[in-house]
DNA sequence: AACAGTTTCAACCGCTTTATC
DNA sequence: AGATAAAGCGGTTGAAACTGT
C-alpha cells in the first residue's frame, strides 16, 4: 500500500488535513453539552454517516473523526453505561483468549458496549491483575489459567442464577468445569463458546444484572485463588 | 484540609482498509 | 487502475476523579 512507501501520498493528505483543521480553528478535548446537543439533533434529523459533512453542516468545529467517535462511544442511544457485569467480564476474557486485541470484534458480541470501553476494561483491570499475579497477560500460562480453570470456576459460581432458567438452558454451566480440553476452532462463536459446549454467550448476557452479577472477577477471594493457582503452576 | 500517588476513561493519534470517483 | 476521501481500528495520552497519608 501507498503508506508503506516513504513520503507517501496518504501521509501528505493527512498533513494537509491537519493543516486545514488548524486553520479552521478546530476544537479538541472534552465535548461541551451544547456540542453534544447539536450533534444529537443533527443525527436525529439527518442520520449517521458522512461524518465530515456532519461536522461541517451541523456547525461543529470538530473533525468528522471526532464527531463519529463521540457518537459511537457516548451519544448513541443504545450505548450501555455503568459497570461491566460479571457475565460481560467472563465473556470478554473468553473472546479475548481466542481473538486477542480485536476490540471492535469483541464489542460486537456485547450489545451496547463499545470497543473503547472494553479496551479500557482490559487495560485497567485485566493487565493490572496479571501484574499482581506476576504474569504476562499474553503468556500462555495466564491465558490457560483463565481459560481452563478460572472461567469454568466462575461459571460454576453463576449456577444458582442459571437454575432459574428453563431445563434445557441449565446446561449453561454444567459443562463448564468438565470441559477443560483445549478447543480447536472459532466456529461456534455465533452460537456460543467452543470451550464449554453448554455455554452460550447470548444466554450469559440475557441473565440480567441481579444479585452478585455485578461483582468483580477480581475481588479478594478470587485473587487469592488465582495467586495460589499461579504459584502451583510455577512449582510444577 | 492539603497534598501526592493512583486509577479511570474520554478523546486523540497514526495507520490501515474500504468506498467512491 | 490509480487517486482521493471517508471510515474504522488499536494504541496511547492526559485530565479528572478517587484514594491514601
Amino acid at each position: 500500500m501507498d503508506v508503506k512507501k516513504g513520503g507517501s501520498v496518504v501521509q501528505a493528505q493527512v498533513k494537509l488535513q491537519k493543516h486545514n483543521e488548524k486553520e479552521m480553528g478546530m476544537r479538541k478535548g472534552p465535548w461541551a453539552v451544547e456540542e453534544d446537543t447539536i450533534l444529537v439533533n443533527y443525527i436525529a434529523t439527518h442520520g449517521e454517516g458522512h461524518w465530515n459533512s456532519v461536522a461541517r453542516c451541523a456547525g461543529l468545529r470538530r473533525s468528522g473523526k471526532s464527531c463519529r467517535l463521540r457518537w459511537l462511544n457516548y451519544l448513541r442511544p443504545d450505548v450501555r453505561r455503568g459497570n461491566i457485569t460479571l457475565q460481560e467480564q467472563i465473556l470478554i476474557l473468553d473472546l479475548h483468549s481466542r481473538w486477542g486485541n480485536r476490540w471492535s470484534k469483541i464489542a460486537q458480541q456485547l450489545p451496547g458496549r463499545t470497543d473503547n470501553e472494553i479496551k479500557n476494561y482490559w487495560r485497567t483491570r485485566v493487565i493490572k491483575q496479571a501484574k499482581q499475579l506476576k504474569c504476562d497477560v499474553n503468556s500462555k500460562q495466564f491465558r490457560d489459567t483463565l481459560r481452563y480453570v478460572w472461567m469454568p470456576r466462575l461459571l460454576e459460581r453463576l449456577q444458582p442464577t442459571s437454575q432459574a432458567l428453563e431445563p434445557n438452558q441449565s446446561g449453561l454451566v454444567l459443562h463448564a468445569s468438565s470441559s477443560l480440553l483445549p478447543s480447536n476452532s472459532d466456529r461456534s462463536i455465533e452460537r456460543g463458546s467452543d470451550l464449554w459446549p453448554g455455554f452460550n454467550n447470548q444466554m450469559l448476557l440475557e441473565q440480567g444484572s441481579g444479585g452478585d452479577l455485578l461483582e468483580s472477577l477480581w475481588d479478594d477471594d478470587n485473587m487469592c485463588f488465582l495467586q495460589q493457582l499461579s504459584y502451583d503452576l510455577q512449582m510444577k
